[in-house]
DNA sequence: GTAAATGCAAAGAATTTGCTAGCCC
DNA sequence: GGGCTAGCAAATTCTTTGCATTTAC
């Protein structure tokens, strides 16, 4: 867990968490990934979930994606890319806009320091929940 | 507290809150804020706290910004602007990059639903911190 | 006067941590 | 074989909530 000294050692929990988390787009929370690991290793622990989605992030085989005072959720897609939240019903989509890299150094030269990466969320009401506002409003 | 029903009351532990955020630019926890109205008034409960917070929130004159696994932290600043996060102190700072309202349209169209803001934050070390670092490297 | 807001305290929920045993390198 | 990890459970920590009382309008 400790990365800067000691060394990572590979184990099958960490394993099937990242297979779990790299299977799936629904960017889960913590319990949702215990679950799944637990249909195929059922002794795994939620600690254990816990201090490996950590590893993996410090890691950045993983992304951590905390939204609003819920639960902290994940993804498994290592590359950089957005997100859309609906904030109707919570679902999160991926985006397929362009990472915007010169960004990072524009405010590198802003603060004088440095700037490893960026986070670029969207907030908002995605299409089906739009379909079901519209039909309520064409009911009344 | 619901804002669709009913109204909301003028109350001094609101003003209060309100103000400790608007002159400060930390971006602090609840916890802060606890402590700083305490100052002025000793008899208001961490509870009053938590529920304003979130009623400013949804009257859209204070900010939320979750960050990692810790504290929710406050921006009292209600016009749109971005943020960078010292992952070494865990300072925020405010940046003055303008914002990029297009996106959102970009955005809607690729999702076919709406969007109504987006939050953006750069990740990094910052200045102070950097120069740590350069020194202890110095040293090394 | 009445509904909304406060204070207080207790409950809740998510995440972390201490400890012993086990597994990876 | 040594030390990182897992498992288990207790502990922490942040946040929410119930209820009687107070307060704003």
């Amino acid at each position: 867990m400790v990365t800067t000294k000691g060394f990572v050692r590979k184990t099958k929990q960490r394993g099937a968490i990242l297979r779990v988390l790299q299977s799936t787009d629904t960017h889960p929370t913590a319990d949702w990934v215990y679950q799944e690991v637990r249909k195929e290793m059922p002794n795994v622990s939620l600690g254990t979930i816990y201090r490996n989605l950590k590893t993996l992030v410090e890691m950045g085989e993983v992304q951590e994606l905390s939204y609003g005072s819920g639960y902290t959720r994940y993804d498994g897609k290592a590359h950089d890319h957005y997100h859309f939240v609906c904030e109707q019903c919570g679902r999160i989509e991926d985006l397929e806009i362009e990472c915007m890299a010169e960004l990072d150094r524009e405010v590198a030269r802003e603060i004088g320091g440095k700037v490893f990466r960026h986070r670029l969320e969207f907030y908002g009401t995605c299409s089906e929940c739009l379909a079901e506002v519209q039909a309520a409003a064409r009911e009344a």
